[in-house]
DNA sequence: ATGGCTCGTTCAACGAGA
């Protein structure tokens, strides 16, 4: 079971690319980031045409969340709990027709999707930018990663073997070894900042990296401006964050730089994990039996 | 000191990205 994670920056400017790469590298679930579009301007039919179903989460031509996947997708979901919204408040609808609100009646963003494929719970997920450290904006992004986490807490200790995977752009740095792009600056930029950074960490105990174990250097991001990739000063912000039950299944992991390479790429590319769902819980507990030397 | 690219909006600049 091939999963991966991409920011496209625009499904619309990029569906041959990314269906080609689809069929090329085999891969069976796609999550999606930066769609720019609603569901009604989706280009299902190329996804369709190699066999992939969709479920797409778009409000605008801004951000936008959606899975790509060979195999059925079903618990669908578009939010979790306490996930802020940004912006101005608006009226709430006596009949909920209007945009999705949080408990302050500021818009939600689509920013979120779960699906559950062959019983792995997956999240595609586009986490705020921040702007910068003085912004409202960072202060959101702050808050939707504590909502996250707080979640994550709760569905891992209802279930503790559950396989769970917090896929997408992250949009933190969580090491100096993540940050190659010089204009970034400790204590002046987001990205690195350390409230970030602690947030990132936050969530050590109930997911790990996935990727990392199989490919410990290279970035995922390379800004458009200033020759960033052909100097290869990037960053690596797109992680899959995965729980220990996940993690358990994960037998090779990589990042597809070549993807950032030729005509009108993204300026993120793909992040892979490849599972054995036959991996289970009691082969790990066979291997732990003392050994009975005849 | 500033902008640098790219996208979507929609035809002219601008917001947003990171």
């Amino acid at each position: 079971m091939r999963i991966a994670t991409w920011n496209v920056n625009s499904v619309r400017a990029r569906v041959d690319r990314i269906v080609d790469w689809l069929v090329r590298e085999d891969v069976d679930v796609l999550g999606m980031q930066e769609i720019k579009c609603r569901p009604d301007q989706f280009p299902r039919a190329q996804f369709e045409a190699a066999g992939y179903h969709l479920e797409i989460h778009g409000l605008n031509q801004w951000n936008g969340v959606a899975f790509a996947s060979k195999h059925e997708m079903t618990d669908v979901t578009t939010t979790f709990e306490g996930m802020p919204g940004f912006g101005e408040p608006v009226q709430p609808t006596l009949d909920g027709s209007g945009p999705a609100v949080d408990a302050n009646n500021i818009p939600l963003e689509a920013r979120a999707m779960g699906v559950t494929v062959d019983g792995l719970r997956l999240w595609s997920l586009y986490v705020p930018n921040g702007r910068s450290l003085d912004h409202a904006h960072y202060a959101y992004k702050l808050e939707w990663l504590k909502a996250l986490r707080t979640n994550t807490e709760r569905w891992l200790t209802e279930n503790p073997q559950l396989r769970l995977a917090l896929m997408g752009d992250w949009n933190i740095a969580p090491t100096d070894a993540d940050m190659g792009d010089p204009s970034f600056t400790p204590g002046v930029s987001t990205h690195v900042s350390v409230p970030e950074r602690e947030m990132f960490a936050s969530f050590e105990g109930l997911v790990g990296d996935a990727v990392r174990p199989f490919a410990p250097e290279g970035f995922t991001f390379w800004d458009y401006k200033q020759l960033r990739f052909p100097r290869d000063e990037g960053m690596r912000i797109d992680f899959i964050m995965a729980s220990e039950a996940f993690r358990d299944q994960v037998v090779d992991a990589h990042i597809d730089r070549n993807e950032r390479k030729g005509d009108a790429p993204s300026d993120h590319v793909p992040v892979v994990v490849d599972l054995d769902l036959t991996l289970s819980d009691e082969e790990y507990e066979d291997d732990d039996m003392p050994m009975i030397f005849g």
